[in-house]
RNA sequence: GGAGAGGUGGCUGAGUGGUCGAAAGCGGCAGAUUGCUAAUCUGUUGUACGGUUUAGGUCGUACCGAGGGUUCGAAUCCCUCCCUCUCCGCCA
C-alpha cells in the first residue's frame, strides 16, 4: 500500500517515482481528490459526533437531576435526533469514499528505490554479475531437459495433462527422489543460514493475497477455491507475510528470517505462448521460500544477505548463473528493488529466471500492518519485507538435468547433490 | 455436520444501557527508599485517523472478534458472519 500521507504531502516528487514504472497520473490524481473529499467529510461527520456524545452524557445528568420527563431532556432528545439524522447521510457518503479510495489505492504499485535502474521493460534490465563460466557445459548437443528426463523415465508430462491439465508434471522414481532431495538440500542450507523453517498452509485466504500485493490487481494469477475465500498458494511469499499481520513486534525481535517449503500454483493467464515445454513454467511447482521482516534502515544490507543466500545455492550446486537488476518498467508490484538470479539453460543457450530476490519496502507491511515498536518509545512504525527464492525446485532440475548432462545421455548428479540421493548419477 | 460455552487493553480478568478507553492484578517504564543479586512505596503505561501548532504539544473522532440494527446514549440489548474451546459424529 502506498503512503497517503507522503502522497498528500509531496505528490509531485511521488508521481515522477511512480511514472517510472508506467504512467499513473490519471489514478493518482483521483486518489488525490478522494482523499481530500474523505477528509473534509471526516472533520464535518468527527464535530457532530463530539456534539450527539455531548448530548448523551447531558441527558444522563439530566435525567438523574430533574426525571426523564424535564422539558430539557425532550428538547436533548430532539437536537440528538436531528444530529442523527445528519450522520446518516455522512457516514455512508463517506464509507463510499473511504472504500473507493481503498480500492484505488489497492491498485498502486510501490515506488521503486532510486538504487533501481530506469528502464521500460525487461530488455533494460542491468546484468551485475555473472557467476561460474568454468561450470559451463563443454556437451554441444544437450538436449532440453525434458526429453533427457522422459528418456530417463523420471518425469512425464502426457500422463500429467491426462491427471491434470497441461502445465503439470509427474515425477517418477529418481526424478521424484530429484525433487525431494533439492527441496531437503535448500531447506538445510537455508536453515543453516539462520532462517526459521516454517509450513504455512497451502491455501491462503483474500486477506493475505491482498496483503502481499496479488489482490487486487492480479486475480487471475491465481487460482481459487470460490466457495471458501481460500486461493491455492502462488508463492510461499503470501502465507509468510501475514505470518506477523497485524502484529505489533518487538523491535529486539527483529530481524526475522524465516524460510519454507511448499507447492506454488499459478494460472499463468497470458503466458498460453511461452515454454510450453518442460519444468520452466508450470502450473504447480516447488519452491523453497526466504523471507526477512526487517527494520527500514537494514533492508538494503538485507537485501544484499538474501541475495547471497540464493546464490549459495547455485554456487553449491555450480551451477552457472548471472544476477541482473530489474529496471523500473520490470519491477514486479510490491518491489522497491529486485535482483534476479538466472541460470545457464544451455538447450535454449540462454540464462532464465531461477530466483527472485526483493525488497519491498513498508508496502507489504502496510497492507498487511505489520509494525514494530522500539520498547519505551512511542509509537510504533511499518517494518520492511523482503523476498527471495532459494530456489525454485523446478527450475533447479531443469538446469541440472541440462548442464550435467553427459554425451552418453546420462546425468551426473553435482556433488553436493549425491549424499542426498545416494548416487552420483541418474 | 450436531449440541453447548465463549471472544474485553502486552497478559489474567471485572464490567449487562448513561462521565467506560474501560476496575483490579500481573507485566513494562520512570522516580523514591532500603546495603545487598531482591523487596517496598509513588507515579506512569494502547492503537489508528483527523484538526491545530515552528516544535514539544493540544483538541476531536473511532476502536471491548467483524459487520449491521435499536436508542438521545451500546463493551453491555437484537441480527448476521468469523474465530476459539468442550462434548458427540465423521475422517487422514
Amino acid at each position: 500500500m502506498i503512503d497517503l500521507r507522503q502522497l498528500r504531502e509531496h505528490p509531485d516528487s511521488f508521481l515522477e517515482r511512480l511514472n517510472l514504472r508506467g504512467d499513473y497520473s490519471a489514478p493518482i490524481q483521483q486518489i488525490l481528490t478522494l482523499d481530500q473529499q474523505q477528509r473534509q467529510i471526516e472533520v464535518e461527520r468527527s464535530q457532530l459526533q463530539a456534539r450527539s456524545n455531548e448530548i448523551g452524557k447531558l441527558v444522563g445528568q439530566q435525567i438523574k437531576s430533574a426525571g426523564k420527563d424535564d422539558p430539557a431532556v425532550q428538547a436533548l432528545r430532539d437536537e440528538g435526533n436531528q444530529i442523527k439524522a445528519k450522520l446518516s447521510e455522512l457516514e455512508p457518503a463517506e464509507k463510499v469514499i473511504k472504500a473507493q479510495l481503498e480500492a484505488l489505492a489497492l491498485t498502486i504499485p510501490n515506488l521503486p528505490d532510486p538504487a533501481t535502474p530506469v528502464g521500460k521493460n525487461e530488455d533494460e534490465n542491468v546484468e551485475i554479475k555473472r557467476w561460474g563460466d568454468e561450470y559451463l557445459p563443454s556437451n554441444p548437443d544437450v538436449l532440453p531437459h525434458w526429453e533427457i528426463g522422459e528418456r530417463l523415465g523420471i518425469l512425464n508430462f502426457e500422463r500429467s495433462a491426462k491427471i491434470a491439465q497441461s502445465r503439470f508434471v509427474t515425477l517418477i522414481g529418481a526424478g521424484a527422489a530429484l525433487e525431494r532431495a533439492l527441496i531437503q538440500f535448500m531447506l538445510d542450507r537455508q536453515t543453516a543460514a539462520g532462517y526459521t523453517e516454517i509450513s504455512p498452509p497451502f491455501l491462503v485466504n483474500s486477506a493475505s493475497l491482498t496483503a502481499s500485493g496479488q489482490l487486487p490487481k492480479f486475480a487471475e494469477e491465481s487460482f481459487k477455491c470460490d466457495k471458501d475465500d481460500l486461493w491455492l498458494l502462488p508463492t510461499a511469499e503470501v502465507a509468510i507475510n501475514s505470518l506477523h499481520r497485524d502484529e505489533i513486534l518487538e523491535a529486539d525481535s527483529l530481524p526475522l528470517h524465516y524460510c519454507a517449503y511448499t507447492p506454488c500454483f499459478r494460472r499463468e493467464a497470458g503466458s498460453y505462448g511461452r515454454d510450453t515445454r518442460g519444468l520452466i513454467r508450470l502450473h504447480q511447482f516447488d519452491k523453497v521460500e526466504m523471507f526477512k521482516f526487517v527494520r527500514p534502515e537494514t533492508s538494503e544490507q538485507e537485501h544484499e544477505s538474501l541475495l547471497q543466500n540464493a546464490e549459495a545455492i547455485l554456487q553449491a550446486l555450480h551451477l552457472p548463473y548471472r544476477v541482473i537488476t530489474l529496471c523500473t518498467g520490470d519491477l514486479g508490484f510490491s518491489a522497491i528493488k529486485t535482483y534476479d538470479l538466472e541460470v545457464w539453460m544451455p538447450s535454449q543457450a540462454k540464462y532464465r529466471e531461477i530466483s527472485s530476490c526483493s525488497n519491498c519496502g513498508d508496502f507489504q507491511s502496510r497492507r498487511g500492518n505489520v509494525r514494530f515498536k522500539q520498547a519505551g518509545k512511542k509509537g510504533t512504525q511499518f517494518l520492511h519485507t523482503l523476498n527471495g527464492s532459494g530456489l525454485a525446485v523446478g527450475r533447479t532440475m531443469a538446469a541440472i538435468l541440462e548442464n550435467y548432462q553427459q554425451p552418453d545421455g546420462s546425468v551426473l548428479l553435482p556433488k553436493a547433490l549425491q549424499p542426498y540421493l545416494g548416487r552420483e548419477r541418474l
